[in-house]
RNA sequence: GGCCCCGUCGUCUAGCCAGGUCUAGGACACAGGCCUUUCACGCCUGCAACACGGGUUCGAAUCCCGUCGGGGUCACCA
């Protein structure tokens, strides 16, 4: 039984590159028939873990990704958080101890880092000369009556080497020498992460840990506790991680500000910032930022979308295939073709993936999922009347293609379901600005307006008739009208806003606009 | 700096293990054009890569060596 997992650290918000992994790690287990598990790495936070998980479970359920065991669905190892399981890695420390594979070690940090600073001064590597290392009652009480108190330390190999078949990276090889004696305990008792997180793997049952590159060197020490401790070695896959848009640096949500000054990378965010605006979020930038999840279910991105862009970033299929579904992708994901060098995330092909599967979505399903938007911007209110599902169904469908991700209604179709519209100003100005605009505009209300019937069709056969009898072109009135009726420059065909607005409505804020243009501004 | 990993169009990638069918394929982005009442879509065209240098071979993106470049990691963080 294949069993996979993925340990998040309760840091309140999920890392677009540890989504991926962790997709990558139940892509596995499903694709095995195996289980996928969540576990919890808060060996070192004091906060309160209860809320800065919820984001991250919450995020799991948005993409789907289901997990067997773990926080909140429970499981035969419980407990799932490592913070709960201290007196597991205590008992194993003990054992290591016991064994002769950890010692106590007195020295301060200050003499620690001396001989550090010795070492760089001598140009040769850093190995621990193990002057405090306590091996018997008598060494620990002469130490401590000096008032030092111990840390455990690994007591790891100085000789030979250790292959690791990595099964992204193929043979890796370290030489034990090169690896120090990490810490495994605290001066105050407590467990660190590399030691919880073998134990925890061992008692878990985890037959393959699957994670980012960046844990590649720390592999040798893991395999020598388990090793110490008489445990199977897992499978190991270090993926390599995403990385920032046009760079290989890891990517990092610390640093928005840097990625805000690529193109790309900022028209993503400002479109996702004027839906937030709309949804009056506070858009704060812990969560609102598109390096983290959350970011992506606000302003309406489509988890099958996000999941399948995450998936071609370092696994491919072929050379083709660029859309699968989730049952497809569980088919065919394998360890195997998962890419070598680290990938930039590209939030503009993230948003071509996007483009592709609202597309795709159902006309009843688009409008089922946007009516929650126009709810929380204060456009609707529950429970939401079949007269405002209908109409939304007719905005939806003039709005087309330009409708890229749930939030969308709010840029495109937000007048429909205002008393008036947000004027441009700016758009007011240009349009409307000159008398003779004005004009015609009032005489299109008294003309093409009273067309019956009041449909996309016979308005524009109208307009054709009132342009020709004004001796105007199309384009002198239709841009006008356009601002005066939706205010914006943007949006669906003019014909099909007029339409569905309905006379009145159209004749009140022609007028309006008529009004607001004449007076000078303010 | 030590150790480890990586290196095909701007980006994601196919091809590499089993060398020739690769004048290197696809996608995103970009540029130009068409369509057009705005925006979006659509259509057409274009731009663009085997990091470099040596080998091996009749033949190398593919195998070997070296160089260079990029990244990760070196905590009583996870």
């Amino acid at each position: 039984m294949v069993r996979t997992r993925f340990a998040p650290s309760p840091t309140g918000y999920l890392h677009i590159g540890g989504v991926r992994t962790a997709l990558f790690c139940w892509l596995f287990a499903r694709r095995h028939g195996g289980q996928f598990l969540l576990r919890i790495d808060d060996t070192d936070v004091q906060r309160n873990v209860e809320a800065a998980l919820a984001p991250i479970l919450h995020g799991f359920r948005w993409l789907g990704l289901d997990w067997d065991e773990g926080p909140e669905v429970g499981g035969p190892h419980a407990p799932y958080f490592q913070s709960q399981r201290q007196h597991r890695y205590q008992q194993a420390v003990a054992e290591l101890l016991a064994r002769g594979a950890a010692y106590r070690d007195y020295a301060t940090a200050e003499e620690l880092q001396a001989e550090r600073e010795q070492a760089q001064a001598e140009k040769r590597p850093f190995l621990y000369s193990r002057r405090f290392m306590a091996e018997t009652p008598a060494d620990c009480a002469r130490f401590e009556a000096q008032g030092r108190q111990a840390v455990v330390r690994l007591k790891m190999p100085r000789e030979g080497s250790l292959v690791i078949n990595d099964l992204v990276r193929g043979e890796v090889v370290f030489e034990w020498a090169r690896e120090q004696d990490h810490v495994v305990q605290r001066a105050d008792g407590t467990c660190l992460y590399h030691l919880a997180s073998v134990v925890d793997d061992y008692d878990f049952q985890i037959t393959h840990v699957i994670r980012a590159e960046e844990h590649l060197s720390n592999t040798p020490r893991q395999v020598f506790i388990a090793q110490a401790l008489g445990y199977p070695l897992p499978a190991y896959a270090h993926l390599p991680y995403v990385a920032e848009p046009g760079s290989k640096n890891k990517l990092s949500k610390r640093k928005l500000d840097k990625y805000l000054k690529q193109r790309d990378f900022a028209q993503v965010y400002e479109h996702g910032l004027a839906i937030a605006r709309a949804l009056r979020l506070e858009a704060a930038a812990e969560t609102f930022n598109p390096v983290v999840v959350d970011f992506y279910e606000q302003v309406g991105y489509l988890p099958e979308a996000l999941l399948n862009y995450l998936l071609l970033l370092g696994w491919s299929l072929d050379d083709k295939t660029e859309f699968l579904t989730r049952e497809q992708m569980i088919a065919n994901f394998s360890l195997e073709r998962v890419t070598r060098a680290s990938a930039s995330f590209d939030p503009k092909k993230l948003w071509a993936f996007q483009d592709h599967y609202m597309q795709q979505l159902p006309l009843a399903e688009k409008v089922e999922r946007m009516l929650p938007y126009l709810v929380r911007a204060g456009l609707l209110s529950r429970p939401v009347k079949e007269e405002d599902r209908a109409l939304l169904e007719r905005v939806v469908i003039a709005c087309g293609e330009r409708l890229k991700v749930l939030g969308d209604i709010l840029n495109y179709g937000d007048f429909f379901f205002r008393e008036w519209p947000e004027y441009d100003m700016g758009a007011v100005a240009k349009q409307l600005g000159k008398q003779r605009a004005r004009e015609l505009l009032l005489r299109f209300v008294e003309g093409p307006l009273e067309t019956e019937p009041f449909t996309a069709e016979a308005l524009e056969q109208a307009m054709q008739a009132f342009v020709a009898a004004e001796g105007v072109k199309v384009g002198d009135v239709i841009h006008a009208l356009r601002v005066a009726v939706t205010g914006k420059t943007i949006g669906p065909g003019l014909y099909d806003c007029l339409a569905i607005l309905g006379r009145e409505a159209c004749r009140q804020r022609i007028v309006r606009a008529v009004e607001l243009a004449g007076k000078p501004v303010g």
